[in-house]
DNA sequence: AGCGTGCACCTAACAGTGTTAGATTGCAAA
DNA sequence: TTTGCAATCTAACACTGTTAGGTGCACGCT
């Protein structure tokens, strides 16, 4: 009895297999290229089949958004709430960079799998730790989400639209730049003052104030001598 | 010769008018629901001949983007920055929960059309004012805007699918607290614990304990006496 | 052994999508 | 009047999500 080696075992198509298999389509194709049929192709089945495991594409992407939770690793535990708080949202952001797509997946997406339930598990509980009460503590994990989200979004589509047609990141930014200066300077006089202002920093340094104003804003919560 | 009333004047199908056309379909059949072929229709014309006066789908859509941001009335010049720029993104979140599908229409589209421009340059005005550096106000402006549309972005989605079903808000809420009980408390204890506090203060409360947040961290940034 | 039950897949089709090519209209200037 | 261009049309292509109904196959029961 030789052992079959190219269909070893017909992996058993779970909801989980298609979730990685919708992954890998992602990565491929983007997300206005993920389609039923690729998606089936992917796990070498027809389309309709994967009605059988999903009721929806819409719950596809209730999987996909949790496949793309994974591996996203929690910072160490060392340092104050600050550097890790700071981490969290660094790593959530680069997690998400690094994904094609994966802001507009997650975009308005709450469904929250069992890898965003550890992650937030995690979280709030470093957030108690660090004596923030129990309320706030949630509401501060929304706020992070809702910026680090938003950031992402509007950071991640012009830089893959820019990709696909070649252009450099430094390129685009000077392009936007171009574009502030040149509006007449009697109606938006702040704009095209500002231009290199608006353009100039990088996306890490963009990211990096909005999140220490955050910060900032926290520290104000607790109690002096804890921040 | 009568004057005709029906169609007083064939109304040159501008590109503002197609971006007129867009936000009505937007706001009937949601924003899955936008197609070439129903927006020509509301101008009265077939599918094909939109591409005439765009190039893309995606091209109509960023009309559709400036369209929306059109009637975002600016807050009143009174009172020192911040309950100014407190009111701005109160009022550009409610503009933004107003229209069906707004967030995700506006979500990672940056090409700012000319209403949007107005925006931005009047609160960049105002933040200068207030005495924030040009490199510091630009920043802050991309901070509260990544803050609005990544809130917005999350609390729409699951209220417009809400009352789709008939489910009301307040049941929405009910039913997340009721899931978070509902997880393992040993995999889970803080999520369980923290469940109404998750779930429970409504979504304006949320909104603005981030805002406040957020305010008391620019605080931070003007010299002492200013804030 | 035979039988049924139901899981997991299939084919075929439907209505609708964005988009393009090429033909056609109507009006304005030469 | 003819030329030409702007704006629309028809027809089609390839593709989408989704459903209905059929097919094989492994299992438990008698």
């Amino acid at each position: 009895m030789p052992a079959d080696q190219d269909d070893a075992a017909p992996p058993a198509l779970t909801r989980e297999a298609l979730a990685r298999a919708a992954l890998r389509v992602l990565e491929r194709d983007g997300l206005a290229g993920l389609s039923m049929r690729k998606v089936a192709a992917e796990v070498g089945v027809k389309a309709a089949s994967l009605y059988w495991h999903v009721r929806d594409k819409e719950e596809l992407l209730d999987l996909l958004n949790d496949a793309l939770m994974a591996d996203v690793e929690a910072p160490p535990r060392t340092g104050d709430w600050r550097v890790q708080l700071r981490a969290y949202c660094e790593r959530y952001r680069a997690h998400l960079l690094g994904r094609r797509d994966a802001a507009k997946v997650v975009a308005g997406r709450l469904a929250p799998g069992p890898n965003l339930l550890r992650l937030l598990e995690d979280q709030l509980d470093r957030l108690r730790g660090a004596g923030f009460s129990a309320a706030d503590a949630a509401m501060v994990s929304y706020l992070l989400g809702a910026y680090v989200q938003g950031f992402v979004l509007q950071e991640q589509s012009p830089m893959a639209a820019a990709e696909t047609t070649g252009t450099g990141r430094r390129q685009v930014a000077d392009d936007a730049a171009e574009r502030f200066r040149a509006l007449p300077a009697d109606e938006f006089p702040r704009l095209v003052a500002m231009a290199d202002d608006l353009t100039g920093p990088d996306l890490d340094a963009r990211f990096a104030f909005g999140l220490e104003r955050i910060l900032d804003g926290l520290a104000a919560l607790l109690p002096p001598g804890r921040g």
